[in-house]
Parts: structure tokens; sequence; C-alpha cells
RNA sequence: GGCCCGUUCGUCUAUCGGUUAGGACGCUAGGUUUUCAACCUAGAAAGAGGGGUUCGACUCCCCUACGGGCUGCCA
């Protein structure tokens, strides 16, 4: 309920932001300076702030919240990561150890050796940045692509940036094969790109070094509790009734009583007040501090959580917008006590409601298609998946077809709906078939070529492209997908002698034979253009005593072996006068 | 258990307290038509339930129900 009204605010808010960069309350200086970076948070919230902020402590008041990562898969892929995850079997320290040649080669190495301060889309800008951060764990999810689509909508439309960061550091999951699956996705989807792809993994040590500056400053500590000992207690809470909400013992512990044993590092967070998230899509969400613990940023093998590793690579790589699954939404609450820890700027952020099947379960897999290369394999266009998805869960008026520099243009977060929307595939093909009617021709046999080899069939002969593409023009205004484009280009693909399904069987019975062998002769002599050869077969069915549709009936099934083509006059067109006559000869005999 | 988010036609959505609740896809019925697609006309189709606030709630507040997320040395 509230929700609408939030939305309304945040609209507002960002409208004013966009115009008058400037915030027109005051706000911490941390926010200003955010504010001023980005877009829509700018404007976010603030509203309500003011009187929360009273009742907020003071290391409360700025949190904000931010942070990204993520990416995608976000249906299923939580199920997938706890069953994988929870496996006995996969100790951290061993993949690290063992899995460096695991790094994905697509990804610069170059890049990922550079300081923090290399990065694209480094501070000091004032400009948009916003990222894709995917899991190579498998292909790019549906839902991901969106994600995805979105951030490149968003710093596109802004004259901003849109990086990729590869979410590796599961090394026991993580496989190059699947990074080179998401960037071919991305590609064919349409989506590029600022600099190279950014490999977490690789910055490990920045983020161990975050880890430590942190422990320096005294906002973080290290806490010695093994993990049986945190087990147990969250089980004799849950058993209780309690929250189980681990309060570490080491939190205000004299460093001189630590042992000397091995430790992880958590983040002092404050247990008083409350930590508000001024989110694009979600409105202003407040989270009371003693609701969020002392997560861990650095585990006891050295290696950095995902909670941190997060914040540390969105604020290097300069992240002013992060724009992620809304499954993230309480992430943003504890991020965002690494960046208040840090003193760095909070981003804006924007949780997106994830997609659902058809039956409004989440997507998995008995849905059918998940990943984008099989929407690829089904022959929808990537200019028609980019319209649907865009308008999945965003709107633009009643606009429901537009290109991609509408799209751009249009696109804002806070028209981002937030309920889960469902996929729904006739609405799918009807944008598709929209996009396809658009088209260039020649763009089109390009994508058709593209679809063919992903799909895993037959590449087109020299002689099957040429006769597509003068086809084209007849064949795109009907076709929705590009199995439809080649199931009615079978009379320009086929060669002699066309063998005919049984439909078309059916329409060359004897008496519509001799009726095609009458006009085989008109043919020959006429000049092979439109008027005409409407004229003669006009002229041939009246004189039949019949009408037209009776004699394209057979027509059709002589010229292209089937009964769903383009109109006979194309395709006697397209064909030429020797196949079209060799063709009638064909079917009379 | 605790915290957070969500709920308008079958589906995607519009709606900034006052509308006959609009559009699109799909569907139904006609029309056009050389098949298919397209196109034209018409039609059926929605505010989860209950309390408030208000002259007036789909819009604001609360509760309930249902759905989802988080609650890890996963991301």
């Amino acid at each position: 309920m509230g929700a609408k009204r939030r939305r309304l605010e945040a609209q507002q808010r960002q409208r004013q932001g966009r115009r008058q960069r400037p915030p027109a309350l005051p706000r911490p200086p941390a926010e200003q300076e955010e504010r001023r970076r980005g877009g829509p948070h700018a404007a976010q919230n603030r509203r309500p702030r003011l009187h929360r902020q009273a009742e907020i402590s003071a290391d409360a008041e700025r949190q904000e919240n931010r942070r990204p990562e993520e990416q995608m898969p976000p249906l299923r892929r939580q199920r997938l990561q706890r069953t994988d995850q929870r496996h006995p079997c996969s100790p951290r320290a061993e993949c690290l150890d063992t899995g460096t040649e695991l790094t994905a080669r697509m990804v610069s190495e170059r890049l990922s050796k550079m300081s923090p301060s290399d990065v694209p889309g480094s501070r000091g800008d004032a400009q948009v940045v916003t990222r894709f951060a995917p899991s190579p764990t498998g292909y790019l999810h549906i839902g991901g692509a969106r994600t995805a689509l979105f951030n490149w909508l968003y710093a596109r439309g802004r004259g901003g940036k849109f990086l990729l960061r590869i979410e590796d550091t599961d090394r026991a999951r993580s496989t190059p094969e699947a990074t080179e699956a998401i960037l071919k996705g991305l590609a064919w989807f349409g989506i590029d790109w600022d600099g190279e792809p950014i490999s977490q993994f690789a910055r490990k040590d920045r983020h161990a070094e975050v880890a430590h500056q942190m422990l320096a400053r005294g906002s973080a500590y290290k806490c010695f509790s093994t993990q049986e000992e945190i087990e147990e207690f969250r089980a004799t809470a849950k058993a209780a009734g309690h929250s189980t909400l681990f309060h570490s013992p080491w939190r205000d512990a004299d460093p001189a009583t630590h042992p000397d044993a091995p430790y992880v590092i958590r983040v002092k967070a404050p247990r008083e007040g409350a930590t508000v998230i001024e989110d694009a899509v979600q409105g202003t969400v407040t989270f009371r501090n003693d609701q969020l613990d002392d997560m861990i940023c650095l585990r006891s093998d050295g290696t950095p959580t995902y909670m941190l590793a997060v914040v540390v690579d969105d604020h290097d790589m300069g992240v002013t917008q992060v724009i992620r699954g809304d499954d993230h939404l309480n992430n943003a609450a504890r991020q965002t006590m690494v960046y208040r820890a840090m003193g760095w700027d909070v981003p804006g952020w924007a949780h997106i409601p994830l997609i659902h099947g058809p039956d409004g379960k989440k997507l998995s897999k008995r849905h059918g298609a998940l990943g984008l290369e099989e929407y690829q394999a089904l022959g929808y266009p990537a200019a028609g998946m980019r319209n649907y998805l865009a308008r999945l869960g965003w709107s633009h008026g009643d606009d429901e077809y537009f290109t991609d520099a509408q799209a751009r243009e249009w696109f804002d977060l806070s028209a981002i709906t937030r309920a889960p929307a469902r996929l729904d595939f006739k609405k799918l093909e009807n944008i598709c078939g929209r996009h396809i009617a658009a088209a260039e021709d020649a763009a089109l046999l390009h994508e058709l070529e593209a679809y063919l080899a992903a799909s895993g069939q037959p590449a087109l002969s020299a002689t099957q492209s040429e006769g597509l593409a003068r086809a084209m023009y007849c064949l795109k205004d009907r076709a929705k997908t590009f199995p439809q484009i080649i199931e009615k280009a079978h009379f320009v693909l086929a060669s002699r002698p066309l063998v005919p399904d049984a439909a078309a069987e059916k329409a060359l019975d004897a008496v519509s034979r001799g009726i095609l062998s009458e006009l085989t002769p008109q043919l020959r002599s006429a000049s092979w253009n439109r008027e005409t050869l409407e004229g003669i077969v006009a002229a041939l069915a009246e004189a039949q005593g019949m009408g037209l549709g009776k004699i394209a009936g057979p027509l059709r099934a002589a010229l292209a072996g089937r009964t769903v083509t383009p109109s006979i006059f194309d395709m006697m067109l397209v064909l030429g006068r020797e196949e079209t006559v060799a063709r009638l000869i064909d079917a009379a005999a």
C-alpha cells in the first residue's frame, strides 16, 4: 500500500534530483556528495528522513545504503547455492590454493591487477556508473539479463558508464566456460560494457586490505569464536524461540586477551538506532540496527566474504547506482555498515523485483527456458527480447513497443514496479514480431544465420542466403520468430523438385493441376511484374468461374510445396519466370 | 521465530483522493482477405479481505490472508 505513495515521492525526488543536482535538504556531507554524483538516488528520499534521523543514533544517521553486487539468477540461484554451498567438501581455502587456473580467461588479468584507482569509472567523475555482477557458475539467467539491461539502460541513457564484474570468488563453482557463456549472452543481447570485465577474485588482496583498515580504525574487530560455538548458540537460541543473531563476545575484548588462534574479522555494527535504505524502487526502508549482526568481512582463511567484496569493488569502481534483484534488499542495510565504517559514500540503491514463471512461481527449470541463450536458440530476435524484458516490471505510460533509443531516453528507476512480474510468451512473440517487421532485411538475415548456428541447425548455402535476402521483404512482416521466417521461406530455401507436404499435396488434385497447366503458357510470355501477374491469375480464375482463392491454393502448393507462404505473387516475383514456370510444370506433371 | 518486500482484468501495466478504473498481449464475435501473419469493429475481463481517516478512497493509515526475500566463515 504505502508502496505507491513512496514510489510517487521517489519519482518526484528523482525528477528534482535530475533538474537541480544539489539536494534541497541539508544532509551529511557524504550524502550530499553521493547525491551529486548519482542520479536517482540522489533525490531519493529525503523527506521522511529528517524525522527519522532524530530518533536514530548518531552513527546510524547517515546510512543509506547501497551496494551492488549481485547479479542475477536470482530466482533459483539461492537454492542452488544453498545446497551446493553447504556442501561439506567445499573448503574455500583449498579452492583458493588450487584454483588459480580457474580464473576466467576472458577476464583481463591486466585489469585485475590494476590499482583501484585505475579501475574504469573511478571516483571523481560526476557521471552515473552502474554495473552488472554475475557469478560465473552457469548460463546467463533471463532474470539476470534483465538486471543487466536495466543497469545498461540507466547508464547509457544518462551518458554514464556500465561496467561488468565477474563475481568469481567461489572458486569451487566458478568456471571460465560460464564466464564466456555470460559474456556471449550479453553480446547477443546487445549489451555492451565499458572497459574490461573485472574479476572479483583477483581483487581479494584489496578486500583483505580494507578489512584490516577497518580493524585499524576500530570499526571492525577480530572474533575468535569458532563455527561450532556459533552453531551451538544458534541452535540453542532457536530452540528457545529467541533471536539467532550472534553477538560475539570478542567485540569489545581487550586485545591482550586475544588467543593465538584463527579468527575472522567482523564489522562492528551499531546496535542502536536504525539503518535507512533509500531505494529508488522500494522507497524508504528502515531496518533496526539490533536486527543486524556483526557480519563477517574476512574469513578465518583470510579470504573476503561477498558482503565485503561487493562493497569494496563497487566503491573502487565508482559505482553510483546499484541496481540488482530485490533478494538483496536486506543486504543493502548490512553493506551500508561497511560503507560507513570506511567513510565511503553510499551508492544509490534500486532493488528490482524478480521475474516469475507464467504460473506466478519462482522461475525454475520446469518453466522452460531460463538461460538467455535458450531464447536465442528459440529464435527470438534480440531487439524484441530487450523491448519485452525492459517492459517487464517497468513502464512508460502506454508505450509497449519501442526502440533502444527510446528505452534509453525513457528508462527510469522510479517507474519500476515493486511486484514480481511473470513471463508471458505470447506477448514476447507479439513484440518480437513487430521488431522483425521493422528490421532491415540485411540485419535480419545476419541474425537469422546466427540463430541457425545457435540452435544447431545447418548453415544456409550461398544460394539460400541470396534467395532469403531477396525474399525477406515479404517474409518479415508475417513472422514473429526466426523459425517462422524459415517456415514461410521454404519456397525460396528449397530447390526443385519440390516435395509437397501433406497439406500441399491435397491442394494439388487433378483438377487443380489442369488449371495450373493452363497458366503456364501465359506466364511464359507475360512481363514479370506484379500488375501483370495479378491480371493473368485473376483472368484465369474468372475464366474458370472461380474466385482467386480457389486458384491461389494450388498455385501456392505448386510454388512452395507448402500451404503457409508469402503471397503467391511475391513468390513468383522472387522466384522469377523460369523457376516459377518450372515449378508449375513439375506440379502439373 | 524475527526482520523486510509485495498484492488493479488471465498476463504486463496506467491511475499522484473525485475517471464510465485506461492501454497492451491473449481470448470471444464479426469484417477484410490468395494461405499464414497483419489489419478493422465490437465484446467479456480487475482494485485480496476487514477496519479506519475523509464530503469522497484503487489511491492515505492499521490489521488479516496469501506470496516472496533475508536471518551463513554463499553469492
